[in-house]
DNA sequence: GAGAGTCCGTACAGTAATGTATGTTGGCGT
DNA sequence: ACGCCAACATACATTACTGTACGGACTCTC
């Protein structure tokens, strides 16, 4: 229902007048979304930055609200691949645990972009129903994933939904106090640590050695 | 600086028709703000809102970016005061921690507005530079307090500043994730007992029997 | 090579919002 | 009673953005 399996004689790469298809607007969309949230999101920002004029945008999208729907919609369909991709296997816990905690939390490279578009979509939720189901939907799956992460790290039954609860909030309290701050690293590094030793029943702990990845 | 002590007439109150001050015109904004965000506020529906032209606002104001910019500067004033308020004595932190919390996280009565309104001004940070000035100075004298606060609750000195950091991080999480959601109150009475538990050294716990206040 | 379909440009109409300039009123002091 | 000034109304100019109608080039197919 998505995927948009056409030819696409010459994609978004390269040679600089192409064919643009849907997923292209859309990650343009991504950047507006990412620095300015949805309520900067305009189609003339997007056609210039795409090099084109109004006339092909309304050619793939019906409407400004068509973009903000299918740019939500594939936002969730990541999302959930995302956690299929990352589903606990159960061999390794303790590692999957500090990969979730990454992608959760650390802000670098490549994923600064994903952390501010979560942002803005979650800012966007509290005003637009579509979002705010699809927030939730998320949410709850990944809280869900947590009890299981949880469980193969042997905390105790009554425990791991709080556990996987205040986990899941804390790192997206950290995603929204710490993006983009002076000691960035240091303080999710802490964090991680701590949920981790809560995580291992006040176990483990001082792991931290700055694992460059 | 602010206050705006005129002898305001016929303040905001009772008669229909009366003079507006400015803060009038921040209170209005800030139900705007609560509802839409920065982003949406307009001089016009607060006019509406207010029973009056914008002739009446370019009076008060110098342009749009002055009710911001004085608009984020109250904010400020009263998450400092609020601070203050609510510094701890040390007499029966438990009692301290669990207002602090209360305050935090409780989505009822009047709260709901204060919280949206923080959320607002949070997204908002993400573009606007005097905003991001603000809410670090403010997130950063939240987490010092909650500094104080730990220590007086007796946990160890190296781990105080990662516990404060931690529930502070796990309180801005749950009013962006289970603000205006249905198991909200539930939520919220799990993570406040995981972190006072924390807090007290894995010790107390199970102080849950919803004392309703 | 003619037609059809895809993708984009151009031109126009309409709306919403800001800022500014100027008019109007009601109360206060003297 | 008179004028002054704070507080608001009115009218105008301007900008920014959306949506839509239509036109054109380019490509593929038969």
């Amino acid at each position: 229902m998505a995927s948009d399996s056409r030819r696409s004689p010459g994609a978004t790469e390269k040679s600089g007048k192409a064919q643009l298809t849907r997923d292209d607007w859309l990650d343009a969309a991504a950047g507006e979304v990412a620095s300015g949230g949805f309520g900067s999101l305009r189609v003339l920002t997007l056609a210039k930055k795409l090099g084109v004029t109004r006339g092909s945008f309304y050619w793939h999208f019906r409407d400004h609200e068509d973009l903000v729907d299918s740019f939500l919609d594939r936002w969730r369909d990541r999302r959930f691949v995302e956690l299929d991709y990352m589903r606990p296997k159960g061999e390794h816990p303790e590692e999957e645990l500090h990969q979730l905690l990454q992608l959760l939390l650390t802000d670098a490279s490549r994923n600064v972009r994903r952390l501010q578009v979560e942002l803005a979509v979650r800012d966007f939720a509290r005003r637009n129903r579509h979002a705010a189901e699809i927030v939730e939907e998320v949410d709850q799956a990944r809280v869900e994933q947590n009890k299981l992460l949880f469980r193969n790290l042997g905390s105790a039954d009554s425990e791991t939904e709080d556990l996987a609860m205040l986990m899941y909030v804390a790192s997206v309290g950290s995603q929204v106090v710490l993006s983009g701050r002076k000691g960035n690293e240091d303080a999710v590094a802490r964090i991680e640590n701590l949920v981790a030793r809560l995580a291992l029943g006040q176990g483990g702990g001082e792991r931290r050695k700055d694992e460059e990845e």
